[in-house]
DNA sequence: TAGGCCATCTGGTCCT
DNA sequence: AGGACCAGATGGCCTA
């Protein structure tokens, strides 16, 4: 299941969740966090005084049959220790919780960079997981076989083991039709039997920034706007349309980077405090010299002849990218 | 209402 | 000793 949008604050059930959120360098949202903390404590306190009686009848409950041993709260120490020990408890608290609010930061991250990015429809954590994972997976194929790769296999690769809503949701992005790449029961993704072509372009005189038999929604029937994907270059004319930006105005999410190699070894080159702040990818993936109507027209779109003007920064190596493999992937 | 997802608290474990 | 990390428990929110 999707999960709340996101950057949306009166949708946010914490307040103090906002991303890049810095403790150190907020230090009102820090107080208001310990008093928060403080008020937690409080009925916390409040609540020791039952929980003394269950700690009592818990005594006895050693791991002797191998079983765990029991979590909760322990019998209260006397007097300076136990006072100790709280403000130990609570600092270990927040510790965790900032400890957790950077690794959702990171995951956060992981979702712009991972195909299938929305502001307003987030992906689950461990779908970001799955999808980042089949997504280097089959880049990492692509690249082995040194070959245009199959745009079919491609899909099916990245939404391999996908629950199905976010199946969907790629599928939107992607502009492909689901169906041409529904997972199974076990998990495997089937493809239908289409060619590639009407995979990527069933429904002749669609809306191009609809995903083909959606009419303005997502296949599971909600309207929200996400980040489409497209294939120009070698599939180009199979679209209406090649430029999926100039018709997606309703787009208000901050967008992922381009499903291309260029925008994923670029990563790299990026300004981490520029990250997520909200800058726009096609400006820094269009930025380089000699790539103005690249940028100016749309970040999908790489050059007339539908090739990459890029090298490719792998590890520290340059080295030419492969016009056919990027025929098909550029943006 | 059930189930999914999430944030938080908590105690245990490991490492410095 | 103290911090980082982990996983279990819990409760809230949301959606089907």
């Amino acid at each position: 299941m999707l999960t709340l949008p996101f950057e949306e604050p009166h949708m946010t059930r914490e307040p103090r969740f906002g991303a890049n959120y810095s403790r150190e360098s907020l230090p009102d949202s820090l107080e208001k966090e310990r008093e928060h903390d403080r008020s937690n404590s409080d009925m916390r306190e409040a609540e020791e005084d039952i929980s003394d009686r269950e700690d009592d009848e818990r005594e006895g409950d050693g791991d002797d049959n191998g079983l765990p041993k029991k979590r909760g709260p322990r019998k209260k120490r006397a007097g300076k220790e136990f006072d100790r020990t709280k403000v130990r408890r609570h600092e270990a608290n927040t510790r965790e919780r900032s400890r957790m609010h950077g690794l959702n930061d990171a995951l956060e991250s992981l979702r712009k960079v991972v195909p299938c990015y929305s502001k307003t429809q987030k992906l689950s954590k461990i779908e970001t997981l799955r999808l980042a994972k089949n997504y280097i997976w089959a880049l990492s194929e692509t690249l082995s076989a040194g070959k245009r790769p199959d745009l079919l296999a491609f899909v099916q690769t990245l939404c391999k083991g996908l629950s199905q809503p976010t199946t969907n949701l790629v599928a939107g992005c992607l502009q492909l039709n689901a169906r041409n790449f529904l997972t199974d029961h076990n998990g495997e993704v089937m493809f239908s039997g289409r060619s590639p072509y009407d995979a990527m372009y069933p429904y002749p005189g669609s809306d191009m920034n609809t995903p083909p038999g959606h009419s303005g929604s997502n296949v599971d029937g909600s309207a929200k706007p996400f980040r489409h994907y497209s294939y120009s270059g070698a599939y180009e004319p199979y679209y209406e349309n090649p430029s999926p930006e100039g018709g997606s105005p309703h787009f208000d999410g901050q967008l992922s980077p381009p499903m291309n190699f260029n925008g994923i070894f670029s990563l790299k080159h990026d300004d981490p405090p520029e990250y997520g702040k909200g800058s726009h990818y096609g400006m820094r993936y269009c930025s380089a010299p000699g790539r103005t109507a690249l940028a100016h027209n749309s970040m999908y779109r790489v050059s007339p002849e539908g090739r990459f003007p890029y090298d490719l920064h792998v590890r520290g190596q340059s080295f030419q990218a492969q016009g056919e493999v990027n025929g098909s992937f550029h943006n």
